[in-house]
DNA sequence: TCAAACATGTAACACGTTACATGATTTG
DNA sequence: CAAATCATGTAACGTGTTACATGTTTGA
């Protein structure tokens, strides 16, 4: 997911990889917050897949690689922020992620995925109800409590991206 | 953490891997829902740690081999069990495994890693509150709609243990 | 002048997923 | 008798972390 978080970064402006790193830690940090470790090696990935294009220059002695996105990275990018919001029912980074970038695609495409996601809540709570009654009589007290955390973080989310998302998005 | 799972299932009754992929299934999928490609090595590591043991048996003609948790392998899980509950922003699939197994902790320790998480929830909303203050202004609508989402799952997850967590572990 | 910040990267390691590979038994 | 379920595992691949490795400039 670090390459679309950096691929995201490149489509408001031209970055150094040191650069992408510190514009996380004020924008993404508290769900996604890469090492170097992991960066350099994503834009060197980002390069080889030709999404992105990379210039040398020396300021101050000190060697810059200025990175930029092109019309194939662009596509790429959007393709994956017009994908459904929600992947799995534990990847809430991803999710967010997603939403982060949302200025990018048309109000009515995000109120559509909003609309989505909220379905895919009430489907995944649901499933979770479900379990919950097949083994509410021979789960112990926590197991049941982390179970019960579920269902209300669903609960919580549904009305969350009802209240605050949906009327945004249009 | 998948190991610490693992564990935590050998607690309660000896198990083949098998069987192990077949009550995470039932238990704990909605947050951690290891693949056999991750179950069995898991366990052949833990194998080598010598924190369980392995016993061969041939049943209706099928290869089956059941593992049991050692002395080591107790006092591993509940060192693990009794560490501090939150360990990233991120990572609530852990939070959530260790709560799942807290019967296997005395309720004044369960009862103090609670308070523990609640205060470092109020530590992480606190931080991300600082931020949102120093990025509020420059921040795109969308981006700190994500931060917002931040800050009411913290106010939700706070509540949410004060009220159904906290009684229940004294 | 010394530490902090700027700037880039690799290597070892950990750990997860999917797909592949095998074979027995049970059930409709 | 075929399909589902029981049962174990490996190999390739992806992707992340930490620690290491290097060098410059700026500010107290």
């Amino acid at each position: 997911m670090t390459e679309y978080i950096l691929l995201g970064f490149l489509m408001e402006r031209d970055m150094t990889g040191y650069e992408m790193k510190q514009h996380m830690s004020i924008s993404t940090s508290y769900f996604v917050d890469a090492s170097y470790g992991s960066i350099y090696p994503s834009l060197k990935r980002l390069g080889q897949k030709g999404l992105v294009k990379c210039n040398e220059t020396v300021e101050n002695g000190k060697l810059k690689k200025i990175y930029s996105i092109n019309e194939r990275g662009k596509a790429v990018f959007l393709k994956w922020l017009a994908s459904p919001i929600l992947t799995s029912t534990t990847d809430i980074s991803s999710a967010l992620a997603k939403v982060f970038f949302f200025r990018h695609l048309p109000p009515e495409k995000s109120a559509s995925l909003i609309g989505q996601c909220v379905r895919d809540l009430e489907s995944y709570k649901k499933s979770l109800l479900e379990l919950r009654s097949k083994v509410a009589d021979q789960a112990e007290s926590f197991e049941l409590c982390t179970l019960d955390f579920g269902l209300d973080c669903y609960d919580f989310a549904i009305r969350w991206c009802s209240e605050h998302l949906l009327n945004k998005a249009e």
